[in-house]
DNA sequence: GCTTGATATTGCAAATATTGAATGCTATTC
DNA sequence: GAATAGCATTCAATATTTGCAATATCAAGC
């Protein structure tokens, strides 16, 4: 449960309402409907009475959206709000929408422009979906563990971490078709004199991935491009042209950054 | 100044480290650059080491990120999966995106989806940036008076608000080049009868807007669809082509979310 | 229609977050 | 190079929020 986890949060904080507020919009984020006071406080471990306050401050702030009828409460568009402000201001994204829409279109395959946080996990910052075919389930704001599929392989690749961290968070991962971490690190190696990595349906059986690397700095990478499709349709549609595309956009954005 | 409706907030709410927390997001999200504490805490009229503490919080649940060398705080990329939690479970951004994407790729329009938030504003929940010409400076997540616009003669021809209240809002709006009221009003009638609004320059010059309708239930519309382009661009390529377009999209929403 | 089980909501005492002054730090000015 | 000004940060007193128990509200079952 989060519960110990909040419950640390909200000791060590001197302001354990927020803590208690994030942790209730992230739940109300999780959630396929609507919920009632009781379940989020029961969830969560807070007080009923104390989480009312929390869910009343947000809904008077616009970031929860509350049902009269049901008594429900849900996400409210304020957050959409709040993460405009982000999307505003992070030149990364700006700079990526039109070299991804891009590739997206002349390749027919869904791409993400991605922000790394260490080796712990990235974040989807801006996507392009694929106009035809499969929809991917990706949204600006999905989170992925930082070492799976091709962005991982860069990440491995570029980043200089230490072997043995690598292995360990490499055995929590969850793949369609894991490969053995001898592979892996041999594909890692591949990366790293390509330029961009790979992932040939052991993420997810019968798609295609690749990503590349961004610098904003020198050092570790600090963001990727990443192209997603069918393994099929990429077989004959000619994906050395889009590994060029790609490189040539990574390249692009890693200038632009001043990296 | 905010302070004085955030002091308000503040004194009624049971959870006042939430309205503040609310506060610093959204000045944080207006921000152009990164703010140090002090400039935060004078805008918002917060006691310094409250703000601190605030921002530590926030900064805890990596809503904000500080830069340890400048002491600089601004929005950190969890608003972005809080905002993915919503987008997730909204069923007219999730529909209306392949619509707006294919409006905006045949007729080379902007394509906005909006949330009608009764007289007041309206939020765009899905974009579809044209892929040329001018870019437009909407994101999800951006802000509009609810009147303004064509979205605004929709929400005045269908809303079925009082005449003198939507007076006194139609009395607060920022055009580039403002229509009188009775002419506004007439347009408001045609936009009743066509189904669908038309902003021809009032809102930015050079600029046409439409936007058609759509209602999750009878009553007023819940959202609008919305299509954005230079007026030139609009007058040789068919019109009345992006206008049955705009219809049949925004009545096959309707019909979707079971209206 | 009454009871039961569940929920949302309120009042009050105790725990604690907020406050504003004091501290230590850095960068700028003379 | 010393002094100053502005800043982030800490600290102890107190005004407030929190947590619990009690109450009110609601829906369903008998």
């Amino acid at each position: 449960m989060e519960n110990t986890e909040l419950a640390r949060a909200v000791k060590d904080s001197k302001a354990p309402a927020i803590s208690r507020a994030a942790a209730v919009l992230r739940l109300l984020g999780r959630s396929d409907t609507p919920l009632g006071l009781q379940p989020i406080a029961r969830e969560l471990g807070l007080v009923p009475s104390t989480c009312l306050y929390v869910l009343r401050a947000l809904a008077a702030e616009e970031l929860v959206s509350f049902d009269h009828d049901t008594k429900r409460y849900a996400l409210a568009s304020g957050v959409l709000t709040l993460a405009r402000g982000w999307l505003r201001r992070d030149t990364f994204s700006t700079l990526a929408q039109p070299l991804l829409d891009r590739i997206s279109r002349d390749y027919g395959v869904t791409m993400l422009g991605v922000e790394i946080f260490g080796i712990d996990h990235i974040v989807a910052v801006a996507v392009s979906q694929a106009s035809s075919g499969f929809q991917l389930a990706t949204q600006v704001g999905s989170r992925f563990p930082a070492l799976i599929s091709a962005t991982g392989r860069c990440i491995a690749a570029f980043g200089s971490y230490p072997e043995a961290q690598i292995k360990a968070r490499f055995d929590t991962l969850r793949w369609d078709d894991p490969p053995s971490f001898a592979q892996w690190m041999e594909q890692v190696t591949a990366t790293r004199d390509q330029g961009f990595g790979l992932d040939q349906g052991n993420y997810i059986a019968g798609v295609t991935v690749l990503a590349a690397p961004v610098w904003r700095a020198r050092g570790k990478p600090s963001h990727a491009i990443v192209a997603i499709g069918l393994s099929a349709a990429l077989k004959r549609a000619g994906q050395p042209e889009l590994q060029q595309a790609l490189l040539a956009a990574s390249q692009s954005l890693t200038d632009q950054l001043g990296g």
